[in-house]
RNA sequence: CGCGGGGUGGAGCAGUUGGCAGCUCGUCGGGCUCAUAACCCGAAGGUCGUAAGUUCGAGUCUUACCCCCGCAACCA
């Protein structure tokens, strides 16, 4: 069988976390057991790259956007490795290969007709001289009265067009004009009936997230989009006309599988055509707010490649994972990085605990103390404990070949058969509990057989009841592979086994015991307290984030007006100026400054400070100063920087 | 009346087409000594968010309400 699975391009404006882990966690479980069973499986994935936030990003940090996607990227591969993800390739959309297929393939589209230009009205800033996204653009929420982004607002509101007529730009704080401007559009209207067979074909194959958010939108009938975009970082659009703009990130970044997959066929000799044009299986594998760009945007490409290619047909589309019942979110702070989580604690059971707690069916909460319970309780105190107490009992230095437990036999038999049918029905914590129920079968197979009597009382009892545990050993290193790939790594090096394969496995041989280390070791409740205090407190005292950073605007504002504040003996009141505003600002600079002095100086404000008021007097901003006690001195910057300038 | 997901023993969850309410952890009691104080056995503990309805029978279907979470499409 050709079975194709793609796991969804992590984007690199963050570090990955476990939410993404725990979404993608699936599409390694699936690759694993499909390759154990024989199947030819091409398993892909990359970091995607480009578009604004990256951009945006960049800007604030005053870098490349390269240089950010780099970054996070190099990340991206090392928590993936650390994890024991086996991708086939896990590349980036910020490669050459990629970006010359994704245009062949967008060529062969428009050349399709399926893409067609169209002119409309679109948000300019004609002194950045270049057309805004609504995310660039900031308006007054005629809702609630704050100033808000354009896309939407935190109370709630959606701003329309009538509102946007009015909004700035977030950027240099003008006044934007609407101006023609023309885009490339992909005629998902017209693939509409297409696609709708494609997903009622489908359907039970499918999460039923996935089923309901892709049947929401086509009820509400699919809309042509846009898949060009006014950016400098991204790929090329290969149609005349259109130098100044770039592909859509999504548009590219989901084609990533196919160039992903190309790649790796191209590095195998393989003709990547049997692969995407003819498999049996296409899984992609990623969280719920990537559906529609799995279910809806992709497979309308595909389509409208018009060249026999097969469309995703099983969507393992995950919920959420949230940390302390909270959502993840950076700005919460409470994003734990997978790297860092996999560097200081054991990948298998990480990895076994996101399944089997994992987000399948609905939002789950993650918590440090859980992950200990179950390393600790479930996979060191019965999957270790039952490994160790076969190979180091104590007196014995082999494993003899002897007679199988029948009824032992028959249940392992029967556990590969559910634990499939389990993963194969995309039901990944069902399966981790079907695969953990054997080992909890082999503990008290253990302790019914007793054993530490029959080595004294009948060896040959005794050799028989060892040789079943030893099989159970090593089926159930086949069985956990895809859940927990080291430590059935290190059961296979004890047996002499090459390769951990789906289906029943009996020792033909017996089995010299070396030294054997224990496959988990245990850990301390005071391990993760550490952890959890880090967490708690989000980030040290002393140091803060870049994003925290990216919170305070800095601006230089010259001062035009400056007295004193009336019955006050240390407040000083400064009208200055940002260039296209004025500000108020009520400062305690009168000891240390004369009003005059501060004329016309070019000073330092956080320009986002909540207003206050200061003896009745509205502050609109803080003045930088530095020292204490009689030497303070107020941050002057040199003349030739424009007011209201940013500081960073 | 924007859309969606969810509320099941102390905790985390499973409950497919309605048919005696399950699993893991934790708690309590007992057993064992091969083993990483691990393993095995037993027990306690739930009026399945609230109210009404359909049905011989509802956690499972219908309606209303309460609470939590997420998403509102040029934002990955």
């Amino acid at each position: 069988m050709k079975i194709l699975i793609g796991g969804a391009w992590p984007y690199t404006n963050y570090k990955l976390h476990l939410g993404h882990v725990a979404g993608l966690i699936g599409g390694d479980l699936l690759a694993r057991y499909h390759r154990e069973k024989g199947d030819d499986v091409i398993y892909v994935s990359g970091s995607d790259c480009h578009g604004t936030p990256i951009t945006e990003r960049a800007k604030k940090e005053n870098t490349t956007p390269a240089e950010i996607s780099e970054r996070y990227h190099e990340g991206f591969t090392k928590a993936f490795e650390k994890l024991n993800f086996s991708y086939d390739l896990y590349t980036k959309t910020h490669t050459e290969y990629h970006a010359e297929k994704v245009k062949e393939i967008i060529k062969k589209i428009y050349e399709n007709g399926a893409i067609y230009e169209k002119v409309e009205p679109q948000a300019f800033c004609e002194k950045c001289n270049k057309f805004m996204a609504d995310r660039e653009l900031q308006i007054t929420c005629p809702n609630c009265g704050n100033l808000t982004k354009c896309d939407s607002c935190d109370c709630g509101y959606t701003p329309n067009e009538e509102d946007l007529l009015n909004a700035t730009c977030l950027e240099c704080g003008s006044k934007v004009v609407q101006k023609d401007n023309k885009n490339l559009y992909i005629a998902l209207s017209k693939l509409q009936p297409q696609i709708e067979e494609f997903v009622n074909k489908n359907k039970n194959k499918w999460r039923a997230n996935a089923q309901n958010e892709t049947t929401k939108y086509l009820k509400e009938g699919l809309r042509d989009r846009a898949i060009t975009r006014d950016l400098s970082w991204g790929i090329d659009v290969p149609v005349d006309g259109y130098d100044d703009k770039k592909l859509y990130v999504w548009i590219e970044a989901v084609l990533g599988y196919i160039t992903a997959a190309m790649k790796v066929c191209e590095e195998r000799g393989l003709n990547w055509e049997d692969y995407w044009k003819n498999p049996d299986k296409v899984y992609m594998v990623h969280g719920k707010d990537n559906i529609v760009f799995h279910s809806i945007i992709f497979p309308g490409l595909l389509l409208s490649m018009n060249d026999g290619m097969a469309l995703p047909d099983t969507i393992v589309s995950s919920e959420y994972l949230n940390f302390n019942d909270e959502k993840i979110s950076k700005s919460k702070g409470n994003a734990i990085p997978a790297e860092d989580l996999a560097d200081k604690f054991n990948s298998d059971t990480i990895r076994f605990h996101l399944i089997n707690n994992g987000p399948e069916k609905k939002d789950t909460s993650f918590n440090m103390l859980d992950y200990l319970t179950t390393h600790n309780n479930e996979i060191v105190n019965k999957y270790g404990n039952f490994v160790n107490r076969t190979l180091k009992f104590k007196g014995i230095s082999k494993i003899p070949v002897a007679t199988m437990d029948e009824n032992i036999k028959k249940v392992i038999e029967d556990t590969y058969e559910e634990v499939g049918k389990a993963i194969e029905k995309l039901e990944f914590k069902d399966a981790s509990s079907k695969a953990m129920n054997l080992i909890e079968i082999a503990n008290k197979y253990y302790d019914d057989e007793k054993p530490w009597i029959k080595y004294k009382e009948n060896i040959d009892e005794f050799n028989n009841v060892i040789y079943t545990c030893a099989n159970l050993i090593v089926n159930i290193s086949n069985i956990m592979e895809p859940f927990m790939p080291s430590a059935s790594e290190k059961i296979r090096k004890v047996f002499n086994i090459e390769k951990a394969k789906w289906e029943m496995m009996i020792l033909e041989n017996e089995v010299e015991l070396g030294e054997i280390e224990p496959l988990f070791v245990r850990y301390d409740e005071k391990d993760i307290k550490m952890e959890e205090k880090k967490e708690e407190v989000k980030e040290p005292e002393d140091l803060i984030t870049i994003d925290y950073l990216d919170k305070i605007k800095l601006k230089v504002a010259k001062v035009i007006e400056a007295e004193k504040v009336e019955g006050s003996e240390k407040l000083l009141k400064l009208k200055v100026s940002l260039g296209n505003e004025q500000r108020q600002i009520v400062a305690g600079l009168q000891k240390y400054y004369a009003p005059e002095e501060l004329l016309n100086k070019k000073i330092v404000i956080v320009a986002n400070l909540k207003p206050a008021k200061l003896k009745g007097i509205e502050s609109q901003g803080m003045v930088l100063a530095a020292g204490d006690g009689d030497v303070v001195k107020a941050l002057v910057v040199d003349d030739a920087v424009e007011d209201g300038a940013d500081v960073h």
